[in-house]
DNA sequence: TTTAGTGCAAAAGTTTTGCATGGTC
DNA sequence: GACCATGCAAAACTTTTGCACTAAA
């Protein structure tokens, strides 16, 4: 069966992250990987409360804390006093916004390294990270 | 005088913005700029309280939003439910942050706008604008 | 058996809002 | 006088925490 092997694979993703894939948090996951884009906690939870799951409020956000601090997935931050989270790959990457329909999607390419040691190295610094965000609009919205 | 000299000027500042001078609000601009790193409208109030004036929370959230929308000042998000400001040049830049004690540069090289393009477009995207922030060490924590 | 996850409700914290008052044009 | 800014307190909201309970290793 689909669901059955998609479940399976879920669980070694989680596992090999490093979390207990419990049956909550495997139903977490599922649902985000449903969304194409990012979600609040309230919103995640209102989904899975609707579609019968029972959970609390507080294991979605522990649930989400987990999963962002085992890099399974990415946090954003638009809105000030509210956090969204979207299921990313796991390598290296960054995010065209759409400004209008805020569709979002990854941009594996990333030539940014060796400029990006070069100008932090201008200002004293040793960079060991980065993230960009781009806006734009989607084919769709154009 | 000195001081005579930059509320003058802060007050075309604002004028130019569109944001109306008022005393308040040039108080507040005022403690931005004693501070080359970001804060949140709590820690500002109460360095504002401390130094005299007299004003309140919602005044202060009030007006950091004005300036927000204004373009005068920059926001952050890097813990969830709160938010930081800082005035920042007028002009494109980016931000380079210390990971250990969270000073912030302003960056003003960006040669990504052609890189930029070319990356949306293989998306079917226009890309309008970008913020890039660079996580890294500066040179008194390393 | 010992550890880790969950539900529920309360608490904490930041940010927003309503309304009366005071300043500014 | 009309309009905008401000103070204060209450309200709204998201997120976290404590504790008892349950499931998993």
């Amino acid at each position: 069966m689909r669901a059955k092997r998609e479940e399976g694979s879920t669980d070694r993703l989680l596992r090999a992250a490093g979390v207990q894939p419990t049956p909550k948090r495997i139903a977490v996951f599922a649902e985000l990987m449903r969304e194409p884009d990012d979600v609040t906690a309230q919103t995640l939870h209102g989904r899975l409360r609707k579609r019968g799951e029972r959970l609390g409020l507080a294991t979605v956000y522990r649930t989400l804390q987990t999963f962002a601090e085992a890099g399974l997935v990415d946090t954003f931050s638009h809105n000030p006093g509210e956090v969204c989270y979207r299921r990313c790959g796991d390598e290296h990457h960054h995010h065209l916004v759409c400004s209008r329909c805020h569709r979002v999607v990854e941009v594996a390419e990333c030539g940014l390294d060796g400029w990006l040691a070069r100008v932090s190295a201008n200002h004293g610094f040793v960079a060991t990270g980065h993230r960009l965000e781009i806006d734009g609009l989607c084919g769709a919205c154009r």
